[in-house]
DNA sequence: ATCCGGTATATTGTTGACAATATACGATGA
DNA sequence: TCATCGTATATTGTCAACAATATACCGGAT
Protein backbone atom coordinates (compact mmCIF):
# COMPACT_ATOMS: atom_id res chain seq x y z
CA UNK A 1 0.00 0.00 0.00
CA UNK A 2 1.35 3.58 -1.18
CA UNK A 3 2.22 5.91 1.45
CA UNK A 4 -1.08 8.55 1.78
CA UNK A 5 1.40 11.25 0.26
CA UNK A 6 2.24 9.05 -2.82
CA UNK A 7 -1.58 9.27 -3.36
CA UNK A 8 -1.43 12.84 -2.94
CA UNK A 9 0.84 13.47 -5.41
CA UNK A 10 -1.13 11.47 -8.01
CA UNK A 11 -4.32 12.56 -7.47
CA UNK A 12 -2.76 16.46 -7.96
CA UNK A 13 0.39 16.21 -9.99
CA UNK A 14 -0.75 15.81 -13.78
CA UNK A 15 2.43 15.89 -16.33
CA UNK A 16 2.07 19.49 -17.06
CA UNK A 17 3.00 20.17 -13.83
CA UNK A 18 5.84 17.50 -14.29
CA UNK A 19 7.40 18.50 -17.09
CA UNK A 20 6.89 22.35 -15.98
CA UNK A 21 9.13 21.55 -12.63
CA UNK A 22 11.87 19.43 -15.14
CA UNK A 23 12.01 22.45 -17.04
CA UNK A 24 12.30 25.24 -14.61
CA UNK A 25 15.13 22.93 -12.69
CA UNK A 26 16.73 22.69 -16.15
CA UNK A 27 16.81 26.91 -16.21
CA UNK A 28 17.12 27.98 -12.77
CA UNK A 29 20.33 24.90 -12.72
CA UNK A 30 21.95 26.42 -15.38
CA UNK A 31 21.61 23.46 -17.63
CA UNK A 32 19.87 25.44 -20.00
CA UNK A 33 21.44 28.75 -20.88
CA UNK A 34 19.92 32.04 -21.03
CA UNK A 35 18.71 32.06 -25.34
CA UNK A 36 18.66 28.32 -25.61
CA UNK A 37 15.44 27.18 -27.62
CA UNK A 38 13.14 24.64 -26.10
CA UNK A 39 12.46 22.34 -28.43
CA UNK A 40 8.97 20.75 -27.91
CA UNK A 41 9.13 17.05 -29.58
CA UNK A 42 12.78 16.48 -28.00
CA UNK A 43 11.65 17.67 -24.85
CA UNK A 44 8.72 15.12 -25.00
CA UNK A 45 10.62 12.42 -26.25
CA UNK A 46 12.90 12.59 -23.65
CA UNK A 47 10.45 12.81 -20.67
CA UNK A 48 7.94 10.27 -22.46
CA UNK A 49 4.91 12.31 -22.93
CA UNK A 50 3.59 13.57 -25.85
CA UNK A 51 3.41 17.52 -26.67
CA UNK A 52 0.11 18.53 -25.19
CA UNK A 53 1.51 18.52 -21.68
CA UNK A 54 4.98 20.34 -22.70
CA UNK A 55 2.98 22.97 -24.56
CA UNK A 56 1.05 23.17 -21.87
CA UNK A 57 4.06 23.78 -18.64
CA UNK A 58 5.29 26.74 -21.57
CA UNK A 59 2.63 28.60 -21.23
CA UNK A 60 3.31 28.88 -17.59
CA UNK A 61 7.07 29.20 -17.79
CA UNK A 62 5.84 32.07 -19.99
CA UNK A 63 3.62 33.77 -17.45
CA UNK A 64 6.49 32.83 -14.75
CA UNK A 65 9.01 35.05 -17.31
CA UNK A 66 11.88 32.11 -17.60
CA UNK A 67 10.70 31.88 -21.04
CA UNK A 68 9.77 33.94 -24.38
CA UNK A 69 7.73 32.82 -26.74
CA UNK A 70 7.65 33.70 -30.29
CA UNK A 71 5.27 32.26 -32.62
CA UNK A 72 6.04 29.82 -34.87
CA UNK A 73 9.75 29.90 -33.74
CA UNK A 74 9.45 28.25 -30.54
CA UNK A 75 10.29 29.19 -27.07
CA UNK A 76 13.76 30.21 -26.08
CA UNK A 77 15.18 30.70 -22.68
CA UNK A 78 14.80 34.23 -21.31
CA UNK A 79 17.50 36.35 -22.12
CA UNK A 80 17.30 39.54 -19.54
CA UNK A 81 19.05 42.75 -20.34
CA UNK A 82 20.66 44.79 -17.92
CA UNK A 83 17.88 47.37 -18.36
CA UNK A 84 15.35 45.03 -17.69
CA UNK A 85 17.50 43.71 -14.44
CA UNK A 86 17.59 47.37 -13.51
CA UNK A 87 14.21 47.13 -13.44
CA UNK A 88 13.74 43.79 -11.85
CA UNK A 89 15.88 45.02 -8.77
CA UNK A 90 13.78 48.09 -7.93
CA UNK A 91 10.77 45.72 -7.69
CA UNK A 92 13.06 43.34 -5.28
CA UNK A 93 14.19 46.12 -3.57
CA UNK A 94 10.05 46.83 -2.51
CA UNK A 95 9.30 43.50 -1.79
CA UNK A 96 12.37 42.89 -0.04
CA UNK A 97 12.24 46.17 1.90
CA UNK A 98 8.86 45.11 3.27
CA UNK A 99 9.77 41.28 3.91
CA UNK A 100 12.35 42.93 6.41
CA UNK A 101 10.07 45.55 7.84
CA UNK A 102 7.37 42.43 8.14
CA UNK A 103 9.98 39.70 9.42
CA UNK A 104 11.25 42.51 12.05
CA UNK A 105 7.61 42.07 13.40
CA UNK A 106 6.81 38.51 12.94
CA UNK A 107 9.97 36.16 12.80
CA UNK A 108 9.77 33.26 15.16
CA UNK A 109 12.92 32.45 17.51
CA UNK A 110 14.27 29.01 15.39
CA UNK A 111 13.49 31.29 12.17
CA UNK A 112 15.65 33.79 13.75
CA UNK A 113 18.53 30.87 15.03
CA UNK A 114 18.82 29.76 11.37
CA UNK A 115 19.68 32.94 10.11
CA UNK A 116 22.01 33.66 12.64
CA UNK A 117 23.92 30.14 11.82
CA UNK A 118 23.98 31.04 7.94
CA UNK A 119 25.94 34.62 8.92
CA UNK A 120 28.00 32.67 10.89
CA UNK A 121 28.87 30.22 7.80
CA UNK A 122 29.50 33.65 5.94
CA UNK A 123 31.78 34.73 8.73
CA UNK A 124 33.95 31.67 8.34
CA UNK A 125 34.07 31.90 4.70
CA UNK A 126 36.01 35.26 5.63
CA UNK A 127 37.84 37.35 3.37
CA UNK A 128 38.66 34.43 1.05
CA UNK A 129 35.93 35.78 -1.48
CA UNK A 130 34.96 32.49 -2.49
CA UNK A 131 32.22 33.51 -4.53
CA UNK A 132 31.05 30.37 -5.23
CA UNK A 133 31.32 28.95 -1.64
CA UNK A 134 29.30 32.22 -1.21
CA UNK A 135 26.62 32.40 -3.44
CA UNK A 136 24.36 29.45 -2.30
CA UNK A 137 24.58 31.15 1.41
CA UNK A 138 23.66 34.10 0.38
CA UNK A 139 20.32 32.80 -1.39
CA UNK A 140 19.33 30.99 1.27
CA UNK A 141 19.90 34.08 3.72
CA UNK A 142 17.39 36.09 1.39
CA UNK A 143 15.34 32.59 1.06
CA UNK A 144 15.12 32.42 5.33
CA UNK A 145 14.05 35.93 5.55
CA UNK A 146 10.82 35.07 3.25
CA UNK A 147 10.16 32.42 5.34
CA UNK A 148 10.18 34.55 8.13
CA UNK A 149 8.13 37.59 7.08
CA UNK A 150 4.92 35.29 7.13
CA UNK A 151 3.55 36.36 4.12
CA UNK A 152 3.37 33.71 1.53
CA UNK A 153 2.11 35.75 -1.35
CA UNK A 154 4.93 38.58 -0.50
CA UNK A 155 7.27 35.17 -0.36
CA UNK A 156 6.17 33.75 -3.77
CA UNK A 157 6.59 36.99 -5.65
CA UNK A 158 10.08 37.36 -4.14
CA UNK A 159 11.08 34.08 -5.43
CA UNK A 160 9.81 34.45 -8.83
CA UNK A 161 11.70 37.99 -8.86
CA UNK A 162 14.58 36.17 -8.02
CA UNK A 163 14.61 33.65 -10.28
CA UNK A 164 14.21 36.42 -13.04
CA UNK A 165 17.16 38.11 -11.61
CA UNK A 166 19.13 34.31 -11.49
CA UNK A 167 18.67 34.21 -15.23
CA UNK A 168 21.23 37.71 -15.80
CA UNK A 169 23.60 36.69 -13.59
CA UNK A 170 23.62 33.62 -15.11
CA UNK A 171 24.03 35.64 -18.45
CA UNK A 172 26.87 38.00 -16.82
CA UNK A 173 28.95 35.28 -15.55
CA UNK A 174 28.85 33.74 -18.96
CA UNK A 175 30.14 36.90 -20.87
CA UNK A 176 33.16 36.64 -18.08
CA UNK A 177 31.73 38.84 -15.39
CA UNK A 178 33.02 38.30 -11.82
CA UNK A 179 30.76 38.82 -8.92
CA UNK A 180 31.63 40.06 -5.90
CA UNK A 181 30.30 38.66 -2.61
CA UNK A 182 28.48 41.26 -0.86
CA UNK A 183 30.40 42.27 2.63
CA UNK A 184 29.05 40.18 5.70
CA UNK A 185 28.01 43.29 7.39
CA UNK A 186 25.37 44.12 5.79
CA UNK A 187 23.55 40.74 6.56
CA UNK A 188 24.87 41.10 10.04
CA UNK A 189 23.10 44.45 10.72
CA UNK A 190 20.15 43.32 8.70
CA UNK A 191 19.74 40.25 11.17
CA UNK A 192 20.06 42.67 14.15
CA UNK A 193 17.59 44.70 13.53
CA UNK A 194 14.84 41.81 12.57
CA UNK A 195 15.84 40.67 16.07
CA UNK A 196 15.31 44.37 17.63
CA UNK A 197 11.91 44.14 15.99
CA UNK A 198 13.34 47.36 14.50
CA UNK A 199 10.71 47.06 11.09
CA UNK A 200 11.96 50.21 9.85
CA UNK A 201 15.61 49.75 9.96
CA UNK A 202 15.13 46.23 8.94
CA UNK A 203 13.27 47.83 5.84
CA UNK A 204 15.70 50.32 4.95
CA UNK A 205 18.59 47.89 5.34
CA UNK A 206 17.28 45.37 3.13
CA UNK A 207 16.17 48.11 0.43
CA UNK A 208 19.58 49.26 0.10
CA UNK A 209 21.25 46.21 0.31
CA UNK A 210 19.44 45.20 -2.77
CA UNK A 211 20.06 48.31 -4.39
CA UNK A 212 23.61 47.96 -3.49
CA UNK A 213 23.88 44.64 -4.57
CA UNK A 214 22.24 46.24 -8.51
CA UNK A 215 25.11 48.57 -8.21
CA UNK A 216 27.69 46.30 -7.56
CA UNK A 217 26.56 44.15 -10.75
CA UNK A 218 26.85 46.88 -12.94
CA UNK A 219 30.54 47.78 -11.53
CA UNK A 220 31.60 44.12 -12.15
CA UNK A 221 29.96 44.68 -16.25
CA UNK A 222 32.01 47.86 -16.31
CA UNK A 223 35.51 46.52 -14.97
CA UNK A 224 37.72 44.40 -16.31
CA UNK A 225 36.55 41.03 -17.25
CA UNK A 226 37.04 37.65 -15.23
CA UNK A 227 40.59 37.38 -14.22
CA UNK A 228 41.02 33.63 -15.23
CA UNK B 1 -3.38 45.56 -48.62
CA UNK B 2 -3.59 44.99 -44.85
CA UNK B 3 -2.29 47.21 -42.48
CA UNK B 4 1.23 46.49 -40.92
CA UNK B 5 -0.70 46.28 -37.52
CA UNK B 6 -2.54 43.88 -39.07
CA UNK B 7 0.37 41.70 -40.12
CA UNK B 8 2.00 42.09 -37.01
CA UNK B 9 -0.82 40.62 -35.28
CA UNK B 10 -1.55 38.02 -37.01
CA UNK B 11 2.53 36.80 -36.76
CA UNK B 12 2.37 37.58 -32.73
CA UNK B 13 -1.18 36.21 -31.97
CA UNK B 14 -1.85 32.75 -31.81
CA UNK B 15 -5.06 30.91 -30.48
CA UNK B 16 -3.84 30.17 -27.28
CA UNK B 17 -3.45 34.11 -26.70
CA UNK B 18 -6.93 35.07 -28.40
CA UNK B 19 -8.29 32.68 -25.57
CA UNK B 20 -6.16 34.36 -22.78
CA UNK B 21 -7.07 37.50 -23.30
CA UNK B 22 -10.85 36.77 -23.64
CA UNK B 23 -11.44 34.75 -20.58
CA UNK B 24 -9.04 37.29 -18.60
CA UNK B 25 -11.23 40.33 -20.26
CA UNK B 26 -14.44 38.16 -18.78
CA UNK B 27 -12.99 37.66 -15.50
CA UNK B 28 -11.93 41.05 -14.94
CA UNK B 29 -15.59 42.25 -15.96
CA UNK B 30 -17.41 40.04 -13.60
CA UNK B 31 -18.41 37.91 -16.25
CA UNK B 32 -17.20 35.03 -14.99
CA UNK B 33 -17.97 35.54 -10.24
CA UNK B 34 -15.10 33.75 -7.97
CA UNK B 35 -15.56 30.29 -8.01
CA UNK B 36 -17.41 29.71 -11.60
CA UNK B 37 -16.41 27.05 -12.97
CA UNK B 38 -14.53 26.86 -16.45
CA UNK B 39 -15.74 24.60 -19.28
CA UNK B 40 -12.75 23.54 -21.53
CA UNK B 41 -15.54 22.17 -24.05
CA UNK B 42 -18.36 25.08 -23.70
CA UNK B 43 -15.12 27.45 -24.03
CA UNK B 44 -13.73 25.93 -26.99
CA UNK B 45 -17.18 25.12 -28.81
CA UNK B 46 -17.91 29.20 -28.03
CA UNK B 47 -14.66 30.42 -29.19
CA UNK B 48 -14.79 28.29 -32.20
CA UNK B 49 -11.20 26.81 -31.45
CA UNK B 50 -10.21 23.01 -29.95
CA UNK B 51 -9.40 22.46 -26.33
CA UNK B 52 -5.40 22.64 -26.92
CA UNK B 53 -5.32 26.57 -27.23
CA UNK B 54 -8.22 26.50 -24.03
CA UNK B 55 -6.18 24.31 -22.10
CA UNK B 56 -2.68 26.10 -22.99
CA UNK B 57 -4.65 29.71 -21.86
CA UNK B 58 -5.89 27.83 -19.03
CA UNK B 59 -1.82 27.17 -17.77
CA UNK B 60 -1.10 30.71 -17.97
CA UNK B 61 -4.18 31.71 -16.32
CA UNK B 62 -3.06 30.19 -13.46
CA UNK B 63 0.08 31.41 -13.38
CA UNK B 64 -1.30 34.97 -13.70
CA UNK B 65 -3.38 34.06 -10.42
CA UNK B 66 -6.80 34.18 -11.82
CA UNK B 67 -7.87 30.73 -11.83
CA UNK B 68 -7.28 27.78 -9.57
CA UNK B 69 -7.01 24.22 -11.10
CA UNK B 70 -8.04 21.01 -9.73
CA UNK B 71 -6.78 17.72 -11.21
CA UNK B 72 -9.56 15.92 -13.06
CA UNK B 73 -12.09 18.24 -11.66
CA UNK B 74 -11.24 21.77 -13.87
CA UNK B 75 -10.69 25.20 -13.29
CA UNK B 76 -12.24 27.77 -11.69
CA UNK B 77 -12.13 31.55 -11.26
CA UNK B 78 -10.15 31.65 -8.30
CA UNK B 79 -11.48 32.84 -4.63
CA UNK B 80 -9.48 35.30 -2.71
CA UNK B 81 -10.05 34.86 0.93
CA UNK B 82 -10.06 37.58 3.34
CA UNK B 83 -6.85 36.21 4.90
CA UNK B 84 -5.00 36.08 1.28
CA UNK B 85 -5.78 39.36 0.72
CA UNK B 86 -4.36 40.81 3.63
CA UNK B 87 -1.37 39.43 2.15
CA UNK B 88 -1.76 40.66 -1.14
CA UNK B 89 -2.55 44.01 -0.05
CA UNK B 90 0.93 44.03 1.76
CA UNK B 91 2.48 43.28 -1.57
CA UNK B 92 0.66 45.84 -3.23
CA UNK B 93 1.71 48.26 -0.55
CA UNK B 94 5.32 47.61 -1.12
CA UNK B 95 5.00 48.00 -5.21
CA UNK B 96 2.81 51.13 -4.72
CA UNK B 97 5.18 52.74 -2.22
CA UNK B 98 8.08 51.71 -5.02
CA UNK B 99 5.88 53.25 -7.65
CA UNK B 100 5.34 56.28 -5.94
CA UNK B 101 9.23 56.88 -5.01
CA UNK B 102 9.87 56.50 -8.76
CA UNK B 103 7.21 58.46 -10.21
CA UNK B 104 8.41 61.09 -7.79
CA UNK B 105 11.78 61.31 -9.64
CA UNK B 106 11.05 60.07 -12.86
CA UNK B 107 7.25 61.69 -14.10
CA UNK B 108 6.84 64.28 -17.18
CA UNK B 109 4.80 67.10 -17.39
CA UNK B 110 1.72 65.42 -19.50
CA UNK B 111 1.86 62.91 -17.05
CA UNK B 112 0.90 64.99 -14.38
CA UNK B 113 -1.58 66.62 -15.76
CA UNK B 114 -3.55 63.35 -16.28
CA UNK B 115 -3.62 62.64 -12.87
CA UNK B 116 -4.43 66.38 -11.97
CA UNK B 117 -7.36 65.80 -14.44
CA UNK B 118 -8.27 62.65 -12.79
CA UNK B 119 -8.12 63.48 -9.28
CA UNK B 120 -10.29 66.99 -10.54
CA UNK B 121 -13.10 64.45 -11.69
CA UNK B 122 -12.80 63.11 -8.20
CA UNK B 123 -13.65 66.16 -6.84
CA UNK B 124 -16.45 67.09 -9.03
CA UNK B 125 -18.05 63.57 -7.60
CA UNK B 126 -17.73 65.46 -4.34
CA UNK B 127 -19.50 63.78 -1.38
CA UNK B 128 -22.10 61.97 -3.74
CA UNK B 129 -20.34 58.92 -2.19
CA UNK B 130 -21.00 57.27 -5.65
CA UNK B 131 -19.01 54.50 -5.16
CA UNK B 132 -19.90 53.14 -9.03
CA UNK B 133 -18.74 55.97 -10.69
CA UNK B 134 -16.12 56.41 -8.06
CA UNK B 135 -14.16 53.45 -8.43
CA UNK B 136 -13.08 53.52 -12.42
CA UNK B 137 -11.28 57.09 -11.49
CA UNK B 138 -9.67 55.14 -8.73
CA UNK B 139 -8.58 52.59 -10.58
CA UNK B 140 -7.56 55.24 -13.66
CA UNK B 141 -5.95 57.27 -10.62
CA UNK B 142 -3.37 54.62 -9.59
CA UNK B 143 -2.75 53.17 -12.87
CA UNK B 144 -1.56 56.77 -14.16
CA UNK B 145 1.22 56.19 -11.45
CA UNK B 146 2.25 52.71 -12.65
CA UNK B 147 3.15 54.51 -16.21
CA UNK B 148 4.85 57.85 -14.88
CA UNK B 149 6.98 55.53 -12.37
CA UNK B 150 9.11 54.61 -15.27
CA UNK B 151 9.62 51.35 -14.73
CA UNK B 152 7.78 48.64 -17.02
CA UNK B 153 8.44 46.05 -15.06
CA UNK B 154 7.36 47.32 -11.61
CA UNK B 155 4.09 48.22 -13.35
CA UNK B 156 3.27 44.99 -14.58
CA UNK B 157 3.55 43.17 -11.10
CA UNK B 158 1.53 45.78 -10.10
CA UNK B 159 -1.28 45.37 -12.27
CA UNK B 160 -1.14 41.54 -11.46
CA UNK B 161 -1.73 42.45 -7.71
CA UNK B 162 -4.54 44.70 -8.37
CA UNK B 163 -6.20 41.65 -10.69
CA UNK B 164 -6.41 39.45 -8.11
CA UNK B 165 -7.51 42.11 -5.37
CA UNK B 166 -10.09 42.74 -7.82
CA UNK B 167 -11.77 39.13 -7.57
CA UNK B 168 -11.41 39.78 -4.02
CA UNK B 169 -13.32 42.94 -3.97
CA UNK B 170 -15.81 41.46 -6.54
CA UNK B 171 -16.67 38.71 -3.96
CA UNK B 172 -17.18 40.99 -1.23
CA UNK B 173 -19.22 42.82 -2.95
CA UNK B 174 -21.46 39.56 -3.56
CA UNK B 175 -21.62 39.20 -0.37
CA UNK B 176 -23.39 42.46 0.04
CA UNK B 177 -20.53 44.72 1.73
CA UNK B 178 -20.55 48.47 0.44
CA UNK B 179 -16.76 49.51 -0.70
CA UNK B 180 -16.47 52.93 1.14
CA UNK B 181 -14.44 55.93 -1.35
CA UNK B 182 -11.59 56.78 -0.49
CA UNK B 183 -11.21 60.33 0.73
CA UNK B 184 -9.80 62.97 -2.26
CA UNK B 185 -7.27 64.18 0.40
CA UNK B 186 -5.60 61.47 -0.28
CA UNK B 187 -5.01 61.60 -4.09
CA UNK B 188 -4.39 65.52 -3.97
CA UNK B 189 -1.43 64.62 -1.13
CA UNK B 190 0.30 61.93 -3.73
CA UNK B 191 -0.60 64.09 -6.44
CA UNK B 192 1.31 66.74 -4.22
CA UNK B 193 4.39 65.11 -3.10
CA UNK B 194 4.86 63.29 -6.62
CA UNK B 195 4.61 66.86 -8.60
CA UNK B 196 7.29 68.29 -5.75
CA UNK B 197 9.74 65.42 -6.81
CA UNK B 198 9.48 64.21 -3.07
CA UNK B 199 10.33 60.83 -3.30
CA UNK B 200 10.03 59.81 0.19
CA UNK B 201 6.98 61.56 1.10
CA UNK B 202 5.15 60.05 -2.00
CA UNK B 203 6.54 56.30 -1.01
CA UNK B 204 4.91 56.92 2.41
CA UNK B 205 1.79 58.18 1.39
CA UNK B 206 1.22 55.94 -1.23
CA UNK B 207 2.02 52.79 1.08
CA UNK B 208 -0.22 53.97 3.71
CA UNK B 209 -2.84 55.00 1.30
CA UNK B 210 -3.11 50.98 0.32
CA UNK B 211 -2.37 50.13 4.17
CA UNK B 212 -5.86 52.10 4.83
CA UNK B 213 -7.51 50.69 1.71
CA UNK B 214 -7.41 47.38 3.39
CA UNK B 215 -8.76 48.22 7.00
CA UNK B 216 -11.49 50.25 5.29
CA UNK B 217 -12.56 46.98 3.31
CA UNK B 218 -11.88 45.21 6.82
CA UNK B 219 -14.34 47.68 8.58
CA UNK B 220 -16.47 47.59 5.35
CA UNK B 221 -16.65 43.59 6.06
CA UNK B 222 -17.64 43.80 9.93
CA UNK B 223 -20.07 45.91 9.42
CA UNK B 224 -23.56 46.08 8.17
CA UNK B 225 -24.37 44.39 4.94
CA UNK B 226 -25.30 46.25 1.95
CA UNK B 227 -28.13 48.61 2.35
CA UNK B 228 -30.27 47.56 -0.26
C1' DA C 1 -36.72 6.74 4.63
C1' DT C 2 -31.92 6.35 4.25
C1' DC C 3 -27.66 4.52 3.20
C1' DC C 4 -24.85 1.88 0.14
C1' DG C 5 -23.17 0.08 -4.24
C1' DG C 6 -23.07 -0.03 -9.16
C1' DT C 7 -23.72 1.83 -13.56
C1' DA C 8 -24.15 5.62 -16.94
C1' DT C 9 -22.67 10.08 -18.19
C1' DA C 10 -19.97 14.09 -18.40
C1' DT C 11 -15.50 16.10 -18.16
C1' DT C 12 -10.72 16.21 -18.01
C1' DG C 13 -5.97 14.17 -19.28
C1' DT C 14 -3.27 12.56 -22.94
C1' DT C 15 -2.05 11.23 -27.35
C1' DG C 16 -1.11 11.07 -32.38
C1' DA C 17 -2.15 13.05 -36.82
C1' DC C 18 -2.66 16.92 -39.91
C1' DA C 19 -1.95 21.87 -41.38
C1' DA C 20 0.72 25.98 -41.51
C1' DT C 21 4.87 28.41 -40.98
C1' DA C 22 9.74 29.16 -40.91
C1' DT C 23 14.34 27.61 -41.94
C1' DA C 24 18.06 25.39 -44.63
C1' DC C 25 19.70 23.96 -48.77
C1' DG C 26 20.69 23.87 -53.54
C1' DA C 27 19.95 25.28 -58.29
C1' DT C 28 19.97 28.95 -61.50
C1' DG C 29 21.29 33.19 -63.43
C1' DA C 30 23.91 37.43 -63.63
C1' DT D 1 31.48 34.52 -57.01
C1' DC D 2 27.38 36.16 -55.35
C1' DA D 3 22.57 36.93 -55.09
C1' DT D 4 18.00 35.17 -55.61
C1' DC D 5 14.47 32.10 -56.12
C1' DG D 6 12.29 27.76 -55.30
C1' DT D 7 12.05 23.48 -53.06
C1' DA D 8 12.74 20.23 -49.16
C1' DT D 9 12.85 19.70 -44.37
C1' DA D 10 12.10 20.64 -39.65
C1' DT D 11 9.23 22.68 -36.26
C1' DT D 12 5.34 24.73 -34.43
C1' DG D 13 0.04 25.45 -34.36
C1' DT D 14 -4.21 23.18 -34.27
C1' DC D 15 -7.35 19.61 -34.14
C1' DA D 16 -10.02 15.35 -33.22
C1' DA D 17 -10.03 10.85 -31.08
C1' DC D 18 -9.08 7.92 -27.12
C1' DA D 19 -8.25 6.91 -22.06
C1' DA D 20 -8.91 7.91 -17.33
C1' DT D 21 -11.22 10.09 -13.71
C1' DA D 22 -14.98 12.09 -11.27
C1' DT D 23 -19.88 13.01 -10.89
C1' DA D 24 -24.83 12.01 -11.10
C1' DC D 25 -28.26 8.87 -11.11
C1' DC D 26 -30.75 4.84 -9.76
C1' DG D 27 -31.89 0.46 -7.65
C1' DG D 28 -31.74 -2.38 -3.71
C1' DA D 29 -31.06 -3.55 1.04
C1' DT D 30 -31.52 -2.43 5.84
Amino acid sequence: MPAPSAIALLQQTSLTTLVLREIERRILGGELAPGAKLNEADIAGELQVSRGPVREAFRALEQAGLVRTEKNRGVFVRQVSIEEADEIYEVRAALEGMMGRLAAQRIRPAQLEKMRAVVKKMHLLGRSRDADAYYPLNVEFHELLAQACGNATLAANYRRVVNELDLYRRETLARGAEHIPVSTRDHEAIVNAVAKGDARLAERLLFEHVIESRERLHRALAGPARAA
